[in-house]
DNA sequence: CGGTGGAGTTCAGTCATTGAACCACATAGT
DNA sequence: ACTATGTGGTTCAATGACTGAACTCCACCG
């Protein structure tokens, strides 16, 4: 919610923080950022997004250094990925998350976490119970759950969680390597 | 943010809870019910929020369980008041406010909490630095800090959360008393 | 009976979102 | 060189949401 004409008459922090994260679409592009998706066509298949306002939303982001956005060497492609600030945003995606699994997930959980250095599902406070710590986005991998809906979309974003679990923050579609693993 | 048509096609429970919380003022709504706020003149007064999305926003919240529509036994007045499902967005109000707080409010923190039952000052992540544990919100104490400012709102609730501390989830207003504390 | 305060509803104007179409650039193929 | 394709956008009319002001309804007060 960029807002009709923002919160700018609220001395809170939170309204400030809806400001950069609170319209529409803004915490769903993010989560995708989180899940490893970088490519403007990706969050745009993905979410089914207008193109118009993934751009605006973008920008944004990129313009309050949530984000940063990333030419990449070669051809007009784009990477957009987490800054800092933007990584720090995970305490807020995952705890939406949780609720919204709690709460509005009658057939269970759509995904799982589970702490990639111990391998031991993480608790709905966000935190290991075998380590006791509240793990980093990066240590996490997430995987389908049994309250998944494998029909609801067919995109590659959606194809690759589905395949098996992924470490949070890692590419998706990773270039391919220039000497490729059977050799050059 | 009820947003358009929704995300209904989101096979995700970020989508479902945005869909319950993720509208524009829903979240400043529901901040103020944890601060003690109750009344549809005091939401109004303190967020400036028109008086037709206020209403519609308690609407949708009590339709899904999160705040319930409570009249007085006297009058036209109606107190809302969070449920389980809306305490148990503490979370998501915190995590939010306390982003906010570390990268948007240069001047200082605009509200510190702390611990009731132990007096301590509580950390970044929830938790209490003394006690080890998250402290629910009814365990927790708000207070002024040194990036407030002042010269914004005057409405009532303003006014009573710069008079000093208070207990989160408390009415900000409670009804005097029958038996007043120097004698009937 | 008139006045006041709380809790809304109604409504015209404005602003944001949507979806489809269009554009620009870079590489690949012929 | 010419065309096709992929990627990352922009433009624009139509639709929907939000805003602000005015209005309503009801309960109590004097």
């Amino acid at each position: 919610m960029a807002l009709g004409r923002g919160y700018a008459d609220q001395d809170c922090s939170l309204a400030r923080a809806l400001e950069v994260v609170g319209e529409r679409w803004t915490l769903l592009v993010l989560r995708d950022c989180f899940y490893g998706v970088r490519r403007f066509g990706d969050f745009h298949a993905h979410l089914g997004i207008p193109r118009a306002v993934l751009a605006d939303r973008l920008k944004a982001l990129a313009a309050v250094g949530v984000v940063e956005r990333r030419p990449r060497t070669t051809g007009v492609e784009v990477d957009y990925v987490l800054t800092e600030r933007g990584l720090d945003l995970w305490p807020i995606v995952f705890s939406l998350a949780q609720w919204g699994e709690r709460w509005l997930a009658p057939e269970g959980s759509r995904r799982l976490f589970s702490h990639a250095v111990c391998g031991t599902d993480i608790g709905s406070g966000g935190a290991c119970p075998a380590c006791g710590t509240v793990p980093p986005p990066a240590d996490l991998l997430i995987r389908q759950g049994p309250g998944a809906d494998a029909t609801l979309r067919d995109d590659r974003v959606s194809t690759a969680l589905r395949s098996g679990p992924h470490r949070l923050l890692t590419d998706l579609f990773p270039a391919p390597a220039h000497t490729a693993p059977s050799g050059p």
